[in-house]
DNA sequence: GTCTATACAGCGATAGAC
DNA sequence: GTCTATCGCTGTATAGAC
């Protein structure tokens, strides 16, 4: 048996093509910079991914599996439903700190120039953020900590927009405070009593 | 005197760019994709805009001179502080019937690519948008049609924030319903009365 | 599983004729 | 003001050795 490795050449290109991403946008990097960063040749990385689609396809599941994964240590955290949302915030928050954008935000303002199965990745990673925003919005409702006008569906919509707009603009101006600040008055119009 | 004519060729250079960058991002295209549409070389566009970065910074300032005037028009319509508010998201709306990502809102994502000068063109309309809604939100305090908790200055970048990422994700969704439905619950969270 | 070598289209940009 | 022609570079992708 081997010893312990670390991460395998697959996932490290990954990881590279991940932040690339997140920094620059898929229209912003190369197979060249992942090249270069990791000392591999351009065709190591085509033997691990035979083409720019299917890497981007590879890092769009890939982040949604983790993103999953947090929103369900999200769950088990017991949290009432305005601290759950506020626990989300800090997602993207954690992101941002990182100087990146989310990675599914990103591809969003690239969307018409990709390869159709990222596209199809990237609704997939806003669906399962909905499906599961829309479930703390109604356990908030039912226990009265939550108040929404309309569906819960749009509620949860809103704020993925507003999220991924507060982090859009952050950026830009490189203030944290400024993500936070939006995220708090756009929770708040949620939880706020009526 | 010569006969009316038609827009120069400058003009045009920018029509063509400016729908490009909306909809497939600064590095989502190139000089020949323009030239081809306009059938003219290569060669001609560098004549009107020396390289990309002189292009971009034209295309935000003529965008933002635009988005001004059509500022400065809703002022002047007369209008109540939330129906000025709901004018403004209607601006975001036109765009997004073209199916156009705001220009700046895109060029906000790939933000770390752009050449500085542009960078700071695209500050300057988020700037400009934040500090024209400000006037408004405290028009609307003043007169008690507005309610804000905290710095109105602060409920301006959220507005901003909010509709852009609006429009982010309401692109791929191919959904104006998704853009009118957060751009409303976003505002109804500024003018609801306590 | 990773390499060297290479193909070939596309990129932004320039020179110089008209 | 627009053209033809071309540069040097980078882009994604492939063939074939090891």
């Amino acid at each position: 048996m081997k010893g312990v490795k670390g991460p395998g050449t697959a996932e490290r290109i990954l990881d590279v093509a991940e932040r690339m991403v997140q920094e620059r946008g898929f229209n912003g990097f190369s197979y060249a910079d992942i090249a270069a960063e990791l000392r591999v040749s351009k065709p190591a990385l085509h033997y691990h991914y035979p083409g720019k689609a299917e890497l981007g396809v590879a890092l769009v599941d890939r982040y949604t599996a983790r993103f999953t994964e947090a929103l369900a240590s999200l769950d088990n955290a017991g949290l009432s439903a305005p601290a759950t949302l506020a626990g989300y915030a800090n997602l993207y928050l954690a992101v941002l700190r990182e100087h990146r954008m989310c990675l599914c935000g990103m591809l969003a303002a690239e969307y018409t120039t990709l390869p159709e199965p990222m596209q199809a990745s990237v609704l997939a990673f806003f669906a399962a953020n909905e499906a599961w925003l829309t479930t703390v919005l109604d356990r908030g409702i039912t226990d009265g900590t939550v108040h929404v006008t309309g569906a819960t569906g749009d509620a949860a919509a809103t704020i993925v927009s507003g999220l991924e707009g507060a982090m859009l603009l952050a950026r830009p101006h490189t203030d944290l405070t400024r993500f936070e600040t939006a995220a708090a008055a756009l929770l708040a119009g949620f939880t706020r009593l009526p």
